[in-house]
DNA sequence: TATTCCGATAGTGAC
DNA sequence: GTCACTATCGGAATGAG
């Protein structure tokens, strides 16, 4: 039997395992495999935090100024289709809900970060902040109330968590993406409408009371629709690099509310 | 009413002046106008002949080896549609004829004189000549019955004469044009299509039955048609670029013929 | 809807 | 079907002993 066992293992090495090497480390589809399996190798150095359930990544081409990924590991979740998996099994929706939050709150932490000083709203908290770390303290900055500071912007608001209609990595993946569009890998027109159409499915829009429908009937002409810009609704076509350059002039007057 | 005229033109001057500017010299197309007017001005020295009734130029934008146009002098002739045009008046019609078969023969002698040495079949008539100019003579070149030479490479059959279905130049041009589509100015599909198509029309096809319904039934597609080589019958689809690599391989061999 | 490369397609402007 | 420029659209490959 363990002979019997080798030899087919021979003869699938021969023929079938070259096959199966190839749908599985050079398949595109197959990339996001290496961070469930192996997040401690931390592979890029875009691993952000793992456990047993989860991984979070930066996204590898990012398509605004905070773009993360939250992959669950249990591989036979994780081949499933999103908008079926969330909308059938609610412990797991709820896992994700409550996974996705945390994560929310890391990137809007993240767009403080990069944008607080440029922010009106975000003055009170930035001062407080200021004056907290440059007066003396004996308590470290980790046990610091943090609460204390006054609430400046609201960065969280500017955070969206979803999935696409049709995902083209095939190990499933929450977005966790800031709105502002603002990224020199935002290329073509299908990156922004997988984001800002309905071909975004908000994790707060499932269970889907029919996802096959919606895998439908969204597929056919999205690429077609027309873009609009998610700021102040203005239209543009199928201009992608006119649009483009209205975005990067919302993101300037966005950056500074 | 010579004041009245003045009146009258400066009026024009100030107001539809720039627009008829506009118009003639400042409209691609009407680029052909100042050929027909001024001749002798030889401009940009493309004027290969002209006469009363005909001016020849070598086209700016050639698609062969050889490319010629011939453009009727006659105002009111000259921005009447060709199909039209060559339909409805027979002796127009014979006299573009016997004018066309002219400079057929001129543009086959520069074909000669292009590819004369590389061709097989012109060989005899290469040897001849040469044999002819370096032989002591009085006779002057010109007076030397040139009929005596063999007859080498039929040059001109590989001329063609026509119109095109929908010219985008206004005034009205006959093309003669070698057929082997050896050109850096041939760029893209239409070009090839429009010498190589129905939408090309041999001067022999005239008078068109119903020039009327051919300019209607080949407007809508014919940008959709296939590139097939006029060599070999082999067919590009849009592959216009693949299809350009393959013109080059047949003229290689087309001229060594 | 992964990216990247290449090429075909489409719109515009031309004084 | 004038050209030249830009941009959009569209398919194909994508690894590597």
């Amino acid at each position: 039997m363990s002979a019997s066992k080798k030899t087919k293992a021979a003869t699938i090495s021969a023929e079938d395992a070259p096959k199966q090497y190839k749908t599985y480390a050079h398949n595109f589809k197959e990339g996001l495999g290496i961070y469930i399996e192996h997040p401690e190798r931390n592979p890029e150095g875009r691993v952000v935090e793992y456990d047993d359930d989860f991984v979070v990544i930066n996204d590898k081409f990012p398509k605004a100024s905070v773009h993360l990924l939250l992959l669950p590991r249990n591989p036979s979740i994780a081949k499933q289709h999103p908008l079926s998996y969330l909308s059938t099994e609610p412990t797991f929706l709820a896992s994700v809900r409550a996974r996705a939050e945390q994560v929310a709150n890391l990137a809007a932490a993240e767009l403080r970060r990069q944008y607080g000083s440029h922010s009106a709203s975000d003055a009170p908290y930035q001062s407080a902040l200021e004056d907290m770390m440059s007066a003396p303290s004996t308590v470290q900055p980790e046990q610091q109330n943090l609460t204390e500071l006054p609430p400046g912007r609201d960065w969280r608001s500017e955070i969206q968590i979803g999935v696409h209609t049709h995902p083209s990595m095939s190990h499933m993946h929450v977005h966790i993406i800031s709105r502002e569009a603002n990224s020199p890998w935002l290329k073509h027109k299908k990156h922004y409408l997988s984001f800002h159409t309905r071909f975004w499915v908000g994790l707060d829009e499932f269970p889907l009371v029919d996802e096959g429908r919606r895998r439908v009937e969204e597929v056919r002409e999205w690429p077609g629709w027309d873009l609009v810009c998610w700021k102040c609704g203005r239209g543009f076509g199928n201009r992608f690099k006119e649009f483009k350059g209205h975005l990067e002039e919302e993101f300037e007057g966005w950056k500074r509310e």
